[in-house]
DNA sequence: TGCCCGTAAGACAGCGCTGTCATAAGCTAC
DNA sequence: GTAGCTTATGACAGCGCTGTCTTACGGGCA
């Protein structure tokens, strides 16, 4: 049954090295010769070997707990950073704990410094809007705390993970240029979000390249919400002209604008093309199912995490030359979105 | 920044005891002096001195740490529980680990067993259909590990939260009944949880106790998931003779019950409704909206947490007796469902 | 051949507590 | 006043690791 747990001695034992070679050779220290690294792994493997927490805390400097930082509700893209950030975290051993920032109640910089002195973290990943706030990033300079940004704007500053948002919005607008549509709508992200400026620059650009003229009559703002997506189709489809397809910023305002246009007794997709962002599970639940934008979630969250551990241990041991993650992402064609009526007619 | 702490030996020397006096006393041992308690508690309130936790893991026999064990996807449902305990387990200072059980690799029980004596964690929060695994819950008690299940089959054995799922449902169907529905069809959840059973039977006795008869032909299997309603919903509606209203054992169930007639241009709610469970996000954002019960999913999780961490606390009799904390639930009443049209018309 | 130096591995001292045992202090009973 | 007991307090040894210092080893170079 659970037996006991093995300890570092047995790990030592087994692999006929002291100790202490075993905690270097584990923590990827760098003076271990690799045949005597691989030595030290093949007996942790085989005693089934976890080191214990409490000891490393409490004999170390470090607390091998990371923090994922965010703020607003607990949505399915922080879950799937989330699970990404597990994942990758449960093989090295780290420990992972969840910080919602209270943003109403006191600035995010005062909340962070206030739970970093409480945990005792080594490191944080955090998501937008946080990692575009220059208060707190330079407060985690500041105070040395490694830490993470998730689709920050700036990509010349520190750690981060990304992928090609403008390059993704900017290629699901010519897709529906591509399709037929000469007026295309758009609702925009929250604008604490900097993506949400990289989606909309991406927008009109694209309606540029596509030799189509901006018209703000079909642009709305929005909040990355269902909500806004209510509101911004209500807006946009009561138009004097009123666009062939909408692009919203993300795949919960394109819930609400289907929502609404089903409201409104309009057809989707033969009245109207509705894109969104993200591929989050809503889109695949929806009618019609959602054309949109695959986000590699999970994978961001693993990354990061990785990334972030790696910047911790660095300060003693291997270094790292990567500063910057960029994933793919992927167009995924639903159901949501076709040729307008005009130009199948 | 965040000064130092201060140790047990800082309060000692301030207290003028010997630090293992100061822990007797802050632990609550018997034998301390009043007087010398008192010296002791001032003393650590003028240090504001908190126990280092690592060092008392290390030490001592607990680990201060508790864990949400679940099977499958994480759900909004897992993630709701999570929240909660999350909630709970802070002010306590206890630690939440997540822990997504194997089951493709492993039994449930081995992998527990794996996970317990790797992570030593004080305690469990199983979910369904976990919980009412009988192999898996007397490992739990054989191995003396605190546990609390979510909604399990069984209510008088160990610890738990659940909440009147037979009642809701029973009241649901009702419901329907009560709009004028005299066909009523059903899609069963997962047969691996308990919770799919309760639900059945609610469905068969509110129909028998509004004087209807069941049909099995317009009852179709699922599996809490939206591909389940999808089929489901193909089997039902092209029943014989294909009924006013479905009521699906969850929402993502309705959500493809939904789908599926608006692909075959049936009109909700008024050519049939469709009733959910559970209130997840999808059932506000699906159009039309789903009328649904809601769990106090959060809730359910934070008084989980609690009921884990008094039972940690009072070890000192392992009391086999069922404590069992059950909350309200509620009829959500939205857009998905209306008196069918026989009725009205 | 011998010296220097870099690199791999070991020795050892804690980290801040808890558990156990030993001891000092107090208290009764004669 | 002292044996015989209870109760309060202290001493001490770890828990299983990490950090730092030290040593053993081997290769390059004059």
């Amino acid at each position: 049954m659970a037996g006991k747990q093995a300890t570092i001695y047995d790990v030592a034992r087994e692999a006929q090295v002291s100790f202490k070679t075993v905690s270097r050779a584990l923590n990827g220290e760098e003076s271990v010769r690799p045949a005597t690294r691989q030595r030290v792994f093949d007996a942790a493997k085989k005693l089934n070997y976890t080191p214990n927490r409490a000891a490393r805390r409490l004999a170390g400097s470090r607390s091998y707990t990371v923090a994922l930082f965010y703020d607003g509700d607990f949505s399915s893209y922080i879950a799937g950073l989330q699970l990404g950030m597990i994942e990758a975290c449960m093989p090295l051993h780290y420990e992972l704990i969840l910080h919602p920032c209270d943003i109403d109640i006191e600035s995010p910089t005062e909340d962070l410094t206030k739970f970093v002195s409480q945990t005792d973290i080594d490191g944080v990943v955090v998501t937008p809007p946080l990692c575009d706030n220059q208060e707190l990033i330079s407060a985690l300079e500041r105070l040395n705390i490694k830490h993470v940004m998730i689709s920050p704007q700036d990509h010349d500053r520190g750690l981060q993970v990304y992928f090609m948002e403008y390059q993704a919005a900017y290629d699901l607008v010519s897709y529906l240029i591509g399709l037929g549509h000469r007026r295309i709508g758009f609702i925009k992200g929250d604008p604490a979000h900097s993506s949400s400026r990289s989606r909309y620059e991406a927008y009109k650009d694209a309606l540029r390249d596509g030799g189509l003229r901006l018209d703000t009559s079909v642009v709305a703002k929005g909040y990355f919400n269902f909500q806004s997506g209510l509101q911004g189709a209500r807006k946009i489809l009561n138009a004097a002209e009123p666009p062939t397809a909408i692009f919203a910023s993300d795949d919960d305002t394109a819930a609400g604008v289907m929502h609404y246009a089903h409201d409104a007794g309009i057809e989707i997709p033969a009245e109207l093309s509705v894109a969104g962002f993200d591929d989050v599970p809503i889109s695949r639940h929806i009618w019609p199912t959602l054309t949109t934008v695959r986000q590699p979630i999970q994978l961001m969250g693993a990354k990061a995490a990785q990334l972030l551990i790696d910047a911790i241990r660095a300060d003693k041991a291997i270094k790292m030359d990567s500063i910057a993650t960029i994933l793919e992402y992927e167009i995924i064609e639903r159901d949501s979105c076709a040729p307008p009526r005009s130009a199948s007619a």
